[in-house]
Parts: C-alpha cells; structure tokens; sequence
DNA sequence: TGTACATCAGTGAACGCGCGTTCACTGATGTAC
DNA sequence: TGTACATCAGTGAACGCGCGTTCACTGATGTAC
C-alpha cells in the first residue's frame, strides 16, 4: 500500500487502471469519467486535477499500452536474435500474447478512436512501437533476393493487419463470430503461410 | 418520391439510411436515436413504430449491410469461375470494395458491437455471407495435395482476418496509422504471398 | 359515388437518468523559521 | 521540537445537456356499406 503523498497516493494512475478495467469489461463506449472516478473512490471532479478531461484519461491509458506493447515485442524480438526469421515470429506472438493479456490497453489504443496526435508523449510511443515492427520486418527482408523482395513497411503492415484481423475477429468474443481454431494458431499458421510465401520457409515445412 | 402509403411512405427505411449515414460520419457511437429520428424529420418516438429500440435498428442496418456483403461476393466469386483461384482473389478484392462502398454497413456490422444473435434474420444473413467466403476457401483447398493442405475454414479465417485488418487500420483514416500503401494494393499482395505460401501460385509470379 | 367508421403512423409533452464539466471550498500534508 | 503558514489534492453541490423511452393523443389514410 503506497499511501504516501497527498490524500490518495496515487490518484492519477489509479484512474488509469480503473479506466482500463471497464474499457476491458464494456468496451470504450461503455467507460465514463463519472463510473472511473466513481470506482476508484473518488469525486468525479478530483480527476480534472490529473487530466485535462475523459479524452485525455484515455489517451494516457492508450500510452502506457503502446509502451508495454514496444517493450513486450522489443523483448520478444531481441531474444531470437540473430535469426530473423525467429525474431519475426517472436514479434507475432508478443502481438497476441499482448492483446489477450492487455485487453484494456488494446481497445484503447486501437477501437477507442483515440487519435495517435492527441499528445506528443501518445505519438511517440506508438512511433516506438512501430519502429519495432518495421525493424523486425527490415531484418527479415534483407533474407529475400532483393529483386523479388517486397518493401519491408508492407510485409509489417501484411503481419500487423492480420495479428490485428485475428485479435478482432477470433480473439475477443465480439460480434458473435466463433472458430474452430485458436486465436495462437490461427495466427501462428497465418504466418507461416506468408513466410513461406516469402521464400522464408522452405515448402516442406 | 415515393410518397405513397401513410405519412411517411417509408419511414422504416428512410430510419435505416439516416442511421448508416450517422455512423459513417461519426462511428457507432456518436449515432444516436433521437438525431437519427430528427435528420429523418421526425419524432423520436415515432421510430418506435418501426423498432423495438436503438439496439434494433442498428441490428437491421447490419442485417442489411451482411445481405449487400453476401451478393457482392457472391456474385465476384461466380464471375471468375470455374477457376478457384481467380473466384478467390475476386472474392478479396470484393471484401475491400464493400468496405470502402459500404462504410456505414462495415462499421454496423463488425465495430457497433452488436450480436450476431440479435435477431435470426440477421444471424441469417451473417452466416450466408460467411459460407460464401467458405466456399471459395472450399474450392481453393480442393487445388492443394492433401497432405499439405490447412482445412478450408483456416484459410477463409486466415483471409477474412488479413482483410479486416487492412480494412480496420489502413482503410478508415482511423487512429493516425498511415502507410505508403493503398488498401487494396496492400490486401492484394498480402494475398498473392499467402497463396504463393500454399503452392497455389508459382514461386516465379 | 358518398358517408361513417376503423386503423394506425406519427405527434408532442413528459419522465428520469447519468453524463462531462465548473466552482468556491476545505482540510490534510509539507515546509520555513 | 514546536508553531505558523503555504500548498494543493480532493470535496460537494450545481449546471445544462441530450439521451432513450413512455404515453395518451390526433388526424390522414384505407375500407365497408
């Protein structure tokens, strides 16, 4: 228990990790400023002393899931090194490990309409994360014989798009659409389609 | 003008259309009943007439937008036969063109969180589309040695996901996450290596 | 064709609600002497 | 160590707002005779 400092300790992460516990349980529609301050023991009003407004709530809670997401990816990536090709799975799962256990950090970095402009602080560590998504991808392109090597900022927006894809469709219940496959494998194998469609994995497995 | 019938001639509809609009410009959330009944130049509770409620009408709109989504596909994948592969590929580029043609039916039917289950019709509706994108998978499949071919839902899956995330994060001009490429040039090549990957294209284009 | 009646799509007023935000304030904490 | 003061995190009441939904109604349309 950290009650140091003023009255609470530690209010304005607190509201943060209220807000990501009912943006993960109904959705970024479903959080209000009102029910965050509400749960976390406190007058609505005491959240204006931490943030200018709800928007801005969100967008700090969006910022501490692109940090933990870079750092997550950035660590999966470094451990396979220095085969790229170990490295780039790596980064696939560390996307999905992320969205399963982060999911409040997810839906407000991609469905909460949260513009990644909104502050510097937010841009840069969405910058810093894709920067680990395209690194991943320069590596293992730099693999392909350059005249049949498609850019490495479209072989990490093919990957990004499909791990996101998965995390919409498969992974959170959502609309109502069911599979027969894991999230984990529909992925892993989405993957291994497309590397050895990239000449990256030879044909027999 | 067909203002035949009662008041309105076709107030329901009318609701449906005003309603698709809203979304498109504002996302699930901004729409509301009452501006939707306003814009329409009329009572809210005269939508009450027409729907169980807000839930409802969105639910309709979704329904309508899975109806669209299963002729156009279907009709991209007849076109292109007997050849699977041609069938597939038209089938991609058809998800992508309703998406961009349909945007207010798209957000409905995969963002506005509502249930496939709402209602039968369109639980219907969403499982001919579904079996639409199934069968082209179906078909392709048939094309790749058994021993090495990945069942036909993991594919139709695996397409399905890679389309909606280029849909989700490049198409919509959604949280600031730009790329140098278009969608449909994205979600094509995506494609063309995925298939390559099954052995369905040759390794030389 | 004309009249009396039934239907029912849309009205308008009202409701209770929770929202985001503001404001002057209070009182616990930290600090200077 | 003790006291006087400054700071500022959080309070509590209030606001205006638009929401979804309900209700008794009205009056245009369709229909039976």
């Amino acid at each position: 228990m950290a009650k140091r400092g003023y009255h609470h300790g530690n209010l304005r992460q607190a509201l943060v990790e209220t807000a990501l516990k009912l943006i993960e349980e109904k959705g970024p529609t479903g959080f209000t400023l009102s029910e965050a301050a509400k749960q976390t023991g406190v007058t609505p009003a005491a959240v204006y002393r931490h943030f200018r407004g709800r928007e801005d709530l969100i967008a700090e809670a969006a910022r501490q899931g692109y940090t933990i997401f870079a750092d997550l990816i950035e660590y999966a990536y470094d451990k396979e090194q220095p085969s790229a090709l170990a490295s780039f799975e790596a980064t696939g799962r560390a996307y999905l490990a992320f969205a399963r256990k982060f999911p409040g950090h997810y839906v407000a970095m991609f469905e909460s309409g949260i513009s990644h402009n909104h502050s510097p602080e937010l841009a840069a560590a969405a910058a810093r994360a894709l920067g680990v998504l395209e690194r991943a991808a320069a590596d293992l392109s730099a693999h392909i014989p350059p005249d049949r090597r498609p850019p490495a900022s479209m072989v990490s927006a093919h990957i990004w798009a499909l791990s996101h894809g998965v995390v919409e469709l498969f992974s959170r219940g959502s609309p109502g659409t069911k599979s027969p496959f894991a999230p984990e494998d529909l992925l892993e194998s989405g993957i291994g389609i497309y590397l050895r469609g990239l000449g990256l994995i030879k044909p027999d497995e």
